[in-house]
DNA sequence: AATTAGGGTTAGAAAAACTGAATCTTATTC
DNA sequence: GAATAAGATTCAGTTTTTCTAACCCTAATT
């Protein structure tokens, strides 16, 4: 009868990562955000960890948490030790799907923008396949098993498309609208990913007046797209995105002020692109095709 | 009504950290064993693994497993990875708990050597904590939380006492034996984690002659001592480890005839000593007591 | 004073991980 | 050639971990 004593467990690794995302975005509503859990599931994480350490790693504010001297000590190791290990995560999916792109896109853009060339990628390269998945937000891509970005925003990237504003709807829709006085009048559509969207172009449009939009809100651009393709309201169209609904004259433009953002949509990959490569070649398709 | 799309979760941490044992010690028993936990969990996990990433990255023979190329190239990425990710964790401990140094010793060594030493111990560092880890063999050094090692074996490391080994027994039995032909009338208690002893000693004591000891087995060392000093039988002595049970007179040696091994008690720390840390004054303090 | 943006807490539910025992496969040993 | 042994796998059942949802609380902002 061997009473082998039981080996210890080392650190419970997912504990150590919710920590490392809590101290590093400064928040536990961050970091749930980042994982993709609840924030109490970060917040039962940390206390774990806290309760094995026997020393707080946050000091707990009302307006957020505020490392401890301790956690800001160990942090930066902490994050190193655990962008080697997305890394490695990374290589190993590479290694092992060598032909499969992961590519990760705003939802409207997956939709909108990316899923109808989709067809004419892969007949393209027909032993490349590609996996596409939809997000709010961009993740960090030291961790994430990304090979390519599509998103808005202006930060660092190639630039695929302007992000050129301006509202659109049905064409029935349209003979109402004369001037953009006329917009008080019928649902404006907004978007909840978009919210300041109207507000925008309405500073060009109405310079100064003020302008409230009412109308129904989607959480979706493109359902946003299908109710104004509907006749629901007047949606402000990003120019990317809806340009093949404006081609094929199930949305119409009514007005001419247009107002370019700062925010471009952008193409970036956490490796350098090699053109001979799976997602090199899938890049390279991409920037033609804008 | 936000429908946000759910971010999908990343690797799972604990399969990848099953899989780099694994491909690391080359087989699924040595990693259950290095992490604590049954083949069948390892098993799985690598299998989940496998699933995931759409690719084998074990080749199953029936002796064991063989990495797969995808495996032999990924592994040294990992293990580094893994690698950091325990040194951040020691870190983490470090700053947490300054005062307290973790100690893992062989069984019967934390209980015949280390115990009895350790009141003189805190008395001589009173601010310092120990916290003791009894286990069968030395855990991974770059994973473990662990200051000091202490175990026998001819690793690398600081020698704190030989390894001397000969029968004891409890004085009324002694009374019994007078050459070593005797012990095959009397028990011959044995450890099962030192299960050559009796081997070892016999070569020297019968030389050719065969051996055979017959008596009860223990899987702990200090049970069998404990036995040996209630007069059950004969044990093969370590000499540092019954040392001071031969000074109280509660087992003596029958015969003279003594073996020296190779192998050594050994002390050694994953970390620099520094003697001004509490690790290096606790290692200074053991050593003097050897 | 009301609102809002964080965190904390809790119970309950879901998912993951683990064990133990039985099974399979094939070198190796006798 | 049979027996043995090492190692992996499977499965059912259990335990542990993790998560969510819905609540509370507090300080800052409006």
């Amino acid at each position: 009868m061997p009473i082998a004593p039981p080996r210890p467990k080392s650190f419970p690794l997912n504990a150590l990562r919710a920590f490392e995302a809590a101290a590093r975005l400064k928040g536990f509503a961050a970091a749930a955000e980042e994982l993709g859990v609840s924030p109490g599931a970060i917040s039962a994480h940390v206390k774990s960890l806290e309760e094995e350490l026997g020393a707080p790693l946050f000091d707990r504010a009302a307006r957020g948490v505020i490392l401890t001297a301790v956690a800001r000590r160990v942090l930066p190791e902490l994050t190193q030790a655990f962008d080697a290990l997305g890394h490695a995560t990374q290589t190993l999916r590479d290694e092992a799907m060598p032909h499969v792109v992961h590519v990760v896109a705003l939802p409207s853009v997956a939709q909108l923008w990316l899923s109808p060339r989709l067809p004419e990628l892969r007949a393209a390269a027909p032993d490349t396949e590609i996996s596409l998945t939809a997000m709010e937000t961009p993740p960090n891509h030291k961790r994430a098993p990304y090979d390519l970005y599509l998103f808005y925003g202006d930060m660092p990237g190639e630039i695929v498309a302007d992000d050129t504003i301006y509202p659109v709807c049905a064409p029935a829709l349209a003979e109402r609208l004369n001037t953009p006085e006329d917009l008080r009048k019928v649902p404006c559509i907004s978007d909840t990913t978009w919210a300041d969207d109207w507000r925008l172009w309405a500073e060009a449009a109405f310079k100064g007046t003020e302008f409230a939009p009412r109308g129904p809100a989607f959480s979706l651009y493109s359902l946003a797209v299908q109710e104004a393709v509907n006749g629901a309201g007047v949606l402000m169209g990003h120019e990317a995105l809806i340009a093949p609904y404006l081609r094929r004259g199930e949305l119409t433009a009514p007005f001419d002020i247009r107002v370019q953002l700062n925010s471009k949509l952008k193409l970036w990959s956490p490796k350098p692109l090699r053109s001979n490569s799976p997602v090199g070649k899938v890049a390279n398709w991409l920037r033609e095709m804008a």
